[in-house]
DNA sequence: GTCCCGACAC
DNA sequence: GTGTCTGGAC
């Protein structure tokens, strides 16, 4: 139908194109004007030598085993979108009507799916009855969907509607710019605690001509490079510009420290 | 056994 | 701020 149509164009190479004259709204126009705080030292340098290390990642498919490409959360949700394609299952119409075990079963691999097939229910029918089958188209009411946080309705923006209202920070983007102290509160200056106040944080100095791209970037980094358990600092060419290289590679048991575990016996 | 992607209830 | 939802990686 018409409707499934135009929720899968909003996601083509193509309407992004033409969707490219839409001026981003929003704060100031940051590639003039200065930004208000001070931009950390050699964060051009930093950026370019990820930036790098990504384009070696992506070249050679078979550089990288293929049993743990395949493994990825990225590739198990890529098959899950595919099989969802595959159903018919993006379009809210056919979403709203389709049995929610159906929806789980597609979307299995990709963890929570319970929680996630109900609301796919329930944003298709919200799509439906208020926004005429396609999405909302400004964050706010992104926001209201179920199950649609920050990073998820920012995304949306970024990405499908090439409208940029703020940098979508996932759990690598807070982790990576932290690490790099890119980041940090407000006051006190220590690092922050949230996605939200990282965003904000990296809001106020980042050019925003780097705002889209600075996701895909740091995640693929940060699931291949800098990663949350064990970051390959060894294997990191700008090691000698992160001021925590080296200090994260020690056994995690400082992690299992939950409040003492001071059980008497066993 | 421990940690993990993000949203949300508590 | 912390637990919960998930199966899987380590």
């Amino acid at each position: 139908m018409g409707r499934s149509m135009d929720l899968q164009k909003r996601f083509l190479p193509g309407r992004l194109k033409a969707a490219s004259s839409i001026t981003p709204v929003g704060n100031e126009d940051n590639s003039s004007s200065m930004p208000e705080v001070d931009q950390p030292a050699n964060w051009k340098e930093v950026l370019d030598g990820i930036r790098k290390m990504r384009s070696f990642e992506d070249a050679p498919v078979d550089s990288m085993g293929c049993e743990k490409a395949g493994s990825s959360f990225l590739q198990r949700s890529l098959g899950a979108i595919q099989r969802l394609h595959q159903n018919g299952m993006l379009a809210p119409d056919v979403i709203e009507n389709v049995d929610e075990e159906t929806i789980k079963k597609l979307i299995y691999p990709v963890g929570f799916y319970t929680r996630k097939a109900c609301n796919m229910k329930k944003i298709a029918k919200i799509c439906l009855k208020k926004y005429e089958g396609d999405i909302p188209s400004t964050l706010e009411e992104l926001l209201l969907l179920p199950g649609i946080g920050p990073k998820m309705a920012h995304l949306v923006m970024n990405v499908a509607w090439n409208n940029v209202q703020g940098i979508c920070v996932d759990t690598h983007v807070h982790r990576i710019c932290n690490r790099l102290r890119w980041v940090s509160k407000p006051v006190t200056g220590k690092e922050t605690s949230s996605p939200e106040e990282t965003r904000k944080s990296l809001q106020l100095w980042l050019p925003k001509d780097e705002w889209v791209a600075i996701n895909p970037l740091l995640v693929g980094f940060g699931q291949t490079v800098c990663t949350p358990l064990r970051p390959r600092c060894e294997m990191c060419s700008i090691n000698h510009l992160c001021p925590s290289a080296f200090k994260e590679t020690s056994s995690p048991v400082s992690r299992t420290k939950k409040a003492g575990r001071v059980k008497g016996s066993v």
